[in-house]
DNA sequence: CGAATCACTAAGCGCTTGCTTAGTTTCGGT
DNA sequence: ACCGAAACTAAGCAAGCGCTTAGTGATTCG
């Protein structure tokens, strides 16, 4: 429920079969990942979904709002998992490996999507692109603030706060990078590792 | 020298200036780490380098061949980097210090050719792709015989050597993507801190 | 000097792009 | 049964794409 790219706020229509925004969205989430947003054609797309080039028309207004609503779906979960894992637990160092953990097996987990938030997120216009940097600051500061109180608690060693969350940021989201189909590792183990790793980067 | 995209090996023609290939190389770079291989046109690098569209292909079989040129260029400079860093020290933690600050400040200062190098090269054809990888696995089995080399010392203490030496790249990398002309941090300043936070990653 | 060679351009070819238009089908509501 | 609305398609438009062709002016070499 947290991992999936799914759900529309309203159940849709219920006209014909109702999944037409579901499916080209899934579409659309795969061929931006795989080629990129510039390389991915409308007619692309439409044919992924079972649909004739004009009907993308129908649900977006043009292949620009089509990244730009998922960007907002992909960050609007992003920062639903960093912040439900920081409250699963209540200590600052439990809090940190959470966040990295969950983080970091969702970039694994679901790539796509979190390649479309990491690296399509820049093609937006700037106007889509300023909405969406608001949720960046926010998952940013939820990452900040657990070193700040790890610090505070005599948890933490962490003589560059600003380079530290930076760092622990860099990890997770290079996840969407290099992980694919052809790695072996699960993105659960992977999530653990890099939850061991990033307490080892801030411990006193 | 160590730290720059440029001089041809034969030192050009000197027909006209000379630097024709050289222009285009700079501004494809530009172009591609801009806005995409595939969201740049040959028109645009053209005109980057005050040359008319067919100008380019005087000096470059196609479009993807200039990727590809700037693809095996920067592998090797990064490549270069790693082992001379690696080499510029004799104990496993001195050359950790020296490959990730190093790699890091160079993601930093070159980032327009190490967003080449890193995102933009799976947009190569598979055999060009296939070419630039064998030097990614040098790249790769550099950090990690250091990596190797400290826990036989007993310098490092990394359970699991082929997680760590994917994090500590990423760590580099992922500079590529966020440093920007806007950021105020020198990339000497990233390339320390950064070279601090992977002894912590892996310190016994 | 004359010929060959080079870097380079103006023009344009065939194709694909994002998107629109006009029209058809399918449906729920009354 | 009928209507309005919505989902969808076939066809196509203007613009831009990667790249080619034919030709020009400068340079080098015999």
């Amino acid at each position: 429920m947290l991992s999936t790219m799914t759900a529309p706020s309203t159940p849709a229509t219920g006209r014909h079969t109702g999944d037409s925004v579901q499916r080209l969205m899934d579409a659309a989430v795969d061929a931006f990942a795989d080629k990129g947003f510039h390389a991915t054609s409308t007619r692309n797309i439409a044919a992924r979904a079972n649909m004739s080039p004009a009907g993308v028309y129908v649900h977006f207004a043009s292949k620009q709002d089509l990244l730009f609503q998922l960007c907002q779906r992909g960050h609007a979960l992003a920062l639903e998992i960093v912040t439900s894992a920081r409250d699963s637990a209540h200590t600052p160092p439990g809090q940190l490996v959470a966040i990295v953990s969950a983080f970091a097996s969702w970039h694994a987990e679901q790539f796509r999507t979190a390649r479309i938030v990491q690296y399509e997120f820049p093609h937006l216009t700037p106007e889509h692109r300023a909405e969406v940097l608001a949720v960046r600051k926010q998952i940013d500061a939820v990452v900040r603030n657990v070193l700040l109180a790890g610090v505070a608690s005599g948890d933490f060693d962490v003589p560059d706060i600003a380079v530290t969350t930076l760092a622990l940021q860099s990890l997770t989201i290079d996840v969407a990078r290099w992980y694919g189909p052809g790695v072996r590792r699960t993105p659960q183990a992977i999530g653990t590792a890099y939850g061991e790793l990033a307490l080892r980067l801030v411990r006193a």
